[in-house]
Order: C-alpha cells, then sequence, then structure tokens
RNA sequence: AGGGGAUUAGUUAAAUGGCAUAAUAAUGGUCUCCAAAACCACUGUUGGGAGUUCGAUUCUCUCAUCCCCUG
C-alpha cells in the first residue's frame, strides 16, 4: 500500500508523515523536487535528523546542488525504491509537494531517454513555424518557449505518441493537507522569518561564494531571491519579502495542480491545536 | 484654533467637463524530464453629501480623514 501526503508548502506534511509512519509500519520518500540536493536545508525546510524518529527517509540528499536532477531521474529512482521498501513487507509513505514527480511515478508517464537540444535557441515563432511542418494543432502554450521546444524536440525524434497518462501503476491513496488561505499564507510568511534566524542567508551565501550558479540553487525558493540580494539588485528586506511572496504564488500553484491533476484526492484540514486529531482522520481515510 | 495642501483599485501612481489608465498585489487556470520551473487568463478604483451642467472623477460649497505651516 502506497499513501501520498501532498499539499502546499507549509502545511505540515512532513510532520503528518512521520506520524503515520510510526503507526502504519511505513518508511517515508521524498516527493519534493528540492529535498533530493544535499546541503539545501533551511530554504528547503527539510526535515531535521532527530525529527525522523528512526523512521527511514528516502531519497533525500541523493544529489549535489550543482548536478541537474529531474522528473526523469526521480520517476527511476523512485519506483526503485517503492520495490526495495515493498520487498521488505512495509508500507511506503510517499510525501512532498512537488506534483510532476508524484503523477510521474504513480501514473504510466513515459518521458524520451534521449534528450537533442538542438532547438534550444530558436524563438518561438521559428518554434511555431517548425512544428507546423508536423502539426497543425499546436496546442495552448504558443509563448511557453521550453514547452514548444520539448514538443519540437519529440516530432523530431519520433517520440511523439499518445500520453498514457491515465493509467495508474500502483495502488496508492493520496491525501492533500490543506489550511484556510488565510491561514496558510500566514504560516509561510512566518516560516520564512524563521528560516532568516535559523541562518537562510548564510545558507545561501556559503553557494554563491563558491560561484555556484546551479539549477537547484538558480530556481529554488529562497536561494534565487537571495542571490539577487547578493549581486545588489534588491536589499535584504526586499528579498525576504520576495520569498514569501514566491512561496505563496507556489502554494496556489499546487492547490491548482492537486485538485486537477489528482482525481481522487482527499482533502484533510489540518486541525493545528490537535494535531493528533488530524492524524487520526488521516487513518480513517487510510483504512477506509 | 487659524492658514495651506492632499484624498483615484489592497498599494504606488497617471489622466480627463464626455467609455477612468498603468504598474504591482490579489484571484483563476495550463501541465508527460528546468515543475520551488515555464506559461496563460482575469476581477477590482475616483472618501461622504449637496450644487452648477445635457453630462462632474474633474468646477463650486460642505463634511470627514491625513499631512504641512503659524501661536
Amino acid at each position: 500500500m502506497i499513501i501520498c501526503i501532498v499539499g502546499p508548502t507549509g502545511v505540515g506534511k512532513t510532520k503528518l508523515s512521520v506520524e503515520l509512519a510510526k503507526k502504519l509500519n511505513a518508511e517515508i520518500i521524498n516527493a519534493d523536487s528540492m529535498q533530493v540536493y544535499r546541503h539545501l536545508n533551511i530554504a528547503t525546510a527539510k526535515i531535521r535528523e532527530e525529527e525522523k524518529e528512526g523512521i527511514p527517509h528516502h531519497l533525500f540528499d541523493i544529489v549535489d546542488p550543482t548536478d541537474t536532477y529531474t522528473v526523469y531521474d526521480y520517476q527511476r529512482d523512485c519506483r526503485r525504491k517503492i520495490e526495495e521498501i515493498s520487498s521488505r513487507g512495509k508500507n511506503i509513505i510517499l510525501v512532498g509537494g512537488t506534483g510532476l514527480y508524484l503523477k510521474a511515478v504513480l501514473f504510466d508517464y513515459r518521458f524520451p531517454k534521449e534528450e537533442k537540444k538542438m532547438t534550444e535557441n530558436l524563438s518561438t515563432d521559428e518554434l511555431i513555424a517548425r512544428l507546423h511542418r508536423y502539426t497543425d494543432k499546436i496546442g495552448v502554450d504558443c509563448h511557453n518557449q521550453r514547452r514548444l521546444v520539448r514538443l519540437l524536440e519529440r516530432y523530431e525524434n519520433g517520440t511523439v505518441e499518445e500520453k498514457k497518462g491515465d493509467k495508474s501503476l500502483y495502488e496508492f491513496k493520496i491525501i492533500g493537507l490543506t489550511l484556510e488561505r488565510d491561514i496558510l499564507y500566514q504560516r509561510i510568511n512566518q516560516r520564512v522569518d524563521q528560516m532568516v534566524t535559523e541562518g537562510i542567508t548564510q545558507e545561501a551565501r556559503f553557494f554563491y561564494d563558491k560561484n555556484i550558479h546551479s539549477k537547484a540553487l538558480l530556481t529554488g525558493i529562497g536561494y534565487k531571491e537571495l542571490y539577487a540580494y547578493f549581486d545588489g539588485n534588491c536589499t535584504l528586506e526586499e528579498a525576504i519579502e520576495k520569498i514569501k511572496q514566491n512561496s505563496r504564488h507556489y502554494a496556489k500553484r499546487q492547490y491548482t495542480f492537486f485538485n486537477h491533476q489528482f482525481k481522487d484526492i482527499v482533502w484533510l484540514s489540518v486541525n493545528l491545536n490537535h494535531f493528533e486529531q488530524t492524524v487520526k482522520e488521516a487513518l480513517d481515510i487510510i483504512r477506509k
């Protein structure tokens, strides 16, 4: 049995996952695109060793911040972990906020192996023109260069095939943790302030001083804003405000994705004052 | 208390006696390897009241609130 705990950033997924793992004889697999990186701890709100309470945690800290790790890698690694853990007869809890990662694992998503990047430098107009050689209907994202490039590559590599994302490969239960928007935003803001006192600035500075400008540092919320501050493009206060704002935007997009992409999701409102109640409700959902 | 200035979207600003404009925030959405990414869409505004006028956010009066100056 696979239990998935999803939800927006800052809602309390980590805490719930550990409580559930203790009661369900389960191990935890990370489903967060940033927590796979070593040393990115504060800004990613990664679980600390003492918080794990002896529960085995997988796919945390598996690559360096200078590496590039994508959904393709995650799909492979996570499926291996699922095999391994279930062969030991234990339950699995997948916890994280990266919907695409989760979906790519649970459903029959297929990513072509070869990656030709011949078309990366074309403008959107050129990309669209090239695409018209293959098809009349391109779809909606005519301004989204990244997706146009990918689509064109698939045509040129002959790997365009029908989407098979509807078929799920595992039996799973998906619980979405949620909070009222106002309260969630308040918590997100507070958590960013907390990160500041924990030393998020120093954490980012460490990589900045090493002149590391990898994907993880340039896209992770917390790092990219502080890099702008180090570059002298804004004040520290502005950077922190931006971290809060980007975190809120992120939470909003997560809701959209989970709501629309996971039809079977069961939303569970967190009881902040009596968290054990939330754990109990989650167990009820799982056992139903 | 007296004198002067201000009041336009959540915020910062623009404009006009004739459909009130931006930026930004907020909100909704798309999703098959950069996904904490990339992209798309969209709501909302002239402080209250009265007057002049065919028509007032604009001109006049008044009230309210804020700022500045003077004892």
